[in-house]
DNA sequence: GTAATAGTGTCTTTCAGACAGTATGAC
DNA sequence: GTCATACTGTCTGAAAGACACTATTAC
């Protein structure tokens, strides 16, 4: 009834975030034989070796970056026909979180994950790439189009994805962004690139996992407590904000963090404070039964 | 660097909803030979067949149900070690909704959703199975852990699953629920099934896939407008709340629910009214451009 | 003292929930 | 007129953003 067996390579993908010195890092590849650019961490799923998917995941990611890991969550399953060029035809991604970015490998690297998505860290005001490259290669391909109704149906999916004076840019939809600059050419990995090409690329279709995970990244930190993840046990408010800022790649106002965060119930003092510049700063943990009083518990800034 | 190739038998399944008669209806395949309970429609995914997950998952429905799907969404993978109990290891499922319930081909039904999960329809307060069943049933559980670590790990994952006084009942956490009577043997699915057993039964996995769906529509209904992908093109605003209430499994106030649909830009008057046993009810039609004026927009009752 | 960073109090706007009341149809 | 359903206006309270201000360190 469900037809005969058909048997499929599945890999698994890993996109591992962490956050140091202010900056959003992801775990990559470096290229090399069989690697023309950068790439996640991957391997074959093997059912008979691992029970789960998870478990296969974390076993390759030992293996290839001798890393634990701590929280992971599926992202999304990719499955078009030849999406890499070979044979393997389905992929699932998985997003994981680390407290530090100190364990190393041969061949794996840290690298700043706004170097593959220069125009989404609008922490220093909006990027120039945005202004300077983007706003013009996106008009200019609306206005290419012909059709009446096609002009008007990329206006539409332009101002959704990047903005307008009227509709602002909305941090979450970075996949989008990026996929319209795939089908535009802005992109090294695209079918057919142009003349100007936006951030790094990556190897096979993995700046586009890389795009999707950090979208979800910047949905889930309002409504779930995922950046204590990325800290030390015990941190500052101000570090918290920052780790916040880096991943949602802008700026927060510092009085109504605090607050937002307080009043959740998110954190509680260890009594310590830790010694700055200025005023020192008073250590934090995480509270983890703040999830269970308030089950929707996230930092909920806007 | 990555492995030998290893296939797998990758399964294709599909939860389609639709709306009628106030009802939340989901298609399953009735019971029959090698199909011991309702069944989600699947089948095996076939790279050659189709480009993409989504085509496979198309001509599956087509094929098993006479029935064009519109809005189509990738739900979660499936990959437990023998989770059907037969060879297949990787399961893809996907969320179809479709406007009307008209469609039917043979061994394919509507079914009422809330019949696998009695206890998430609260549109008439909530129900006896709660107060009657599940609470004694889950208080019992706690009580029975030994370790009071353990105990106190039960206590918070009923707290956050089902409620208490402090903790409301979380009408987004259909899996966690699901999950928490599936390992207390509260239901049929369960490796072992008490002596209480709650909702129909499903076979294989498929009731924690719904599960699952369940709880992605009623987070997604807040921020998307999915609900129209339900309704007909024309529609009015009672319509439209019995709609949404029946996905959410309670009911809102209808002043308010009119203001938040309105204040979105969400709808306009086609100009006809329909009749009721009252005063005639304005009919009124999607706006898609409200999508592209506020990204965020979906109907934001809480 | 100044500079630098951490932290507090309060005003204002926004928005969702409650509720009282009005409108328009069938009978 | 009554009944039933659709729709409107207004108050209220919670929460988030802006902003002015205070606190505690190093120098």
């Amino acid at each position: 009834m469900t037809g005969m067996p058909i048997d499929i390579a599945v890999a698994l993908d890993a996109v591992v975030a962490a956050v140091s010195d202010d900056e959003p890092r992801v775990l990559v590849r470096s290229p090399g034989e069989h690697l023309p650019a950068d790439a996640l961490p991957a391997g074959t799923f093997d059912p008979d070796a691992d029970a789960t998917l998870d478990a296969g995941l974390r076993r390759w990611v030992t293996e290839q970056a001798q890393l634990d890991l701590g929280h992971l969550e599926q992202l999304y399953t990719f499955g078009d026909r030849g999406r890499d060029g070979r044979r393997r035809v389905l992929s699932v991604a998985y997003l994981a979180f680390v407290r530090e970015s100190t364990p190393r490998a041969p061949r794996v690297r840290w690298h700043p994950w706004y170097r593959y998505f220069p125009w989404e860290d609008w922490r220093d005001g909006r990027p120039a790439i945005v202004e300077d490259a983007i706003f013009p290669a996106v008009e200019a391909w609306v206005a290419a189009a012909t059709d009446p109704q096609a002009r008007h149906d990329r206006q539409r999916r332009t101002r959704r994805a990047i903005g307008t004076r009227r509709a602002p840019w909305n941090e979450e939809l970075v996949l989008e962004r990026y996929e319209l600059f795939w089908e535009i050419g802005l992109v090294a990995e695209s079918r057919a690139p142009g003349p100007m090409l936006l951030g790094e690329r990556m190897a096979f279709d993995h700046r586009r996992i890389l795009a999707t995970a950090l979208g979800r990244v910047r949905g889930a930190l309002r409504y779930r407590p995922l950046v204590f993840e990325l800290l030390a046990p015990d941190f500052t408010l101000p570090e918290l904000q920052q780790t916040v800022e880096a991943l949602a790649g802008r700026r927060l106002h510092a009085p109504n963090f605090r607050r937002l965060v307080e009043d959740a119930g998110l954190v509680e003092p260890t009594g310590a404070a830790r010694q700055t510049a200025g005023r020192p700063a008073k250590l934090l943990r995480y509270r983890p039964d703040a999830i269970a009083e308030r089950p929707d518990a996230g930092i909920g800034f806007r």
